[in-house]
DNA sequence: CGCATAATCCTGACAGTGTAAAGATATGAG
DNA sequence: CTCATATCTTTACACTGTCAGGATTATGCG
């Protein structure tokens, strides 16, 4: 059995995975790239080699982190009864992204460290945001929709990620998707007509 | 004239405002306490005494930041039509805090290092709420019509302050309020009835 | 007023952080 | 096989937050 090989073999992506689990112990604000090194069982430099600095790490895991937001919204679309009904599945998959991965949650919508103009971190979130524009489009709305859906859906993700939203803390499981249902209802453009 | 008093004679105000600097400059991910205290030309561990650690200086200040914040909202209301147009600038009032603080916003919104425990900080956030849950009562909205209009503008306010939303960044200002009075007035209660 | 006590601020020290430079080791192309 | 290159470690430095102890000033009690 191989003690302990100079080369690691694959630690862009052991790093990559400790960095995950950094982010979601310490959070975006407590994040330490030493401490990160130290759980993929290397120096502290070596990450250097394969992102440059502590925000090039958080650059490459914002944009992985981004498309698995992305996965969580279509897997909760998936089943949906029509496309109004998938419309608002997505906003809450959004939700559910944020609770159940706050710091990543916070990583790519409320930190400044990720380079955002980097070009997988772009890809990513104009993926994730075209996806969004077709929902609606799909239901014939226009920008206003799209921008009412975007915000409603982010802002009752965002506050529910910092606890700030007790209301909703308070509800039962079921009472609270029927409040979160009628909510993002309201964006989404008339169905009439 | 007085060189270098050793006691400084309200250091407290003094380091709050050079935190808001620091803040303002560096954000919530870049502050620093010792240079908070070079700030205010003092020496580092001065604060200590004032505010326990940095949290404790950050604490104080998102708390303040917090009743300016519901003084951004409340001038902005003063001049309204009638109580939906009053709903509808309080916010805008979000937006543009979050636009005109970004730093502040974040800090009170989306950081973890204030002690949200704390009586002051609570005090400050339940003022705004209580402030908000009003503007919706008077309209006769419910616990939903709360929650629809928090989140969305909070939801435009996050992700502008972000700079994440570009559709509405391209906007002319005129146009782009329109936009946002149309998006906000989705999450009032109905007019009729 | 005089003085002890407390409040305020500074200096020095320590562990921890990010980053850069230089050396050690393995890989792979020729 | 040789040697350039990629990968990783070691060392070093400036900066950070926090703690302990000493210096200075204000305050209240006698």
């Amino acid at each position: 059995m191989t003690e302990k090989p100079y080369h690691h073999g694959d630690l862009r992506a052991a790093l990559l995975a400790a960095a995950e689990a950094e982010l979601t112990e310490k959070g975006v604000e407590g994040f330490s790239l030493r401490s990160v090194a130290k759980r993929a069982g290397v120096s502290h430099a070596a990450p250097a080699h394969h992102f440059g600095d502590t925000n090039g790490l958080l650059t490459a895991l914002a944009a992985e982190g981004f498309t698995r937001f992305q996965d969580t919204l279509d897997a909760r679309e998936v089943g949906a009864a029509d496309d109004r009904d998938r419309a608002v599945r997505a906003g809450l998959g959004y939700l559910e992204f944020a609770l159940a991965r706050p710091a990543l949650f916070r990583l790519i919508f409320s930190s400044v460290r990720p380079d955002f103009a980097s070009p997988d971190l772009i890809a990513a979130a104009n993926r994730a945001y075209d996806h969004l524009v077709g929902l609606v489009t799909v239901l014939g709305g226009g920008e206003t929709d799209v921008i009412a859906l975007w915000a409603t859906s982010h802002g009752l993700a965002d506050l529910s990620a910092g606890h700030k939203m007790r209301t909703l803390q308070g509800k039962a499981p079921e009472e609270r998707e029927a409040m979160i249902r009628a909510v993002l209802l309201r964006c989404l453009p008339a169905s009439d007509r």
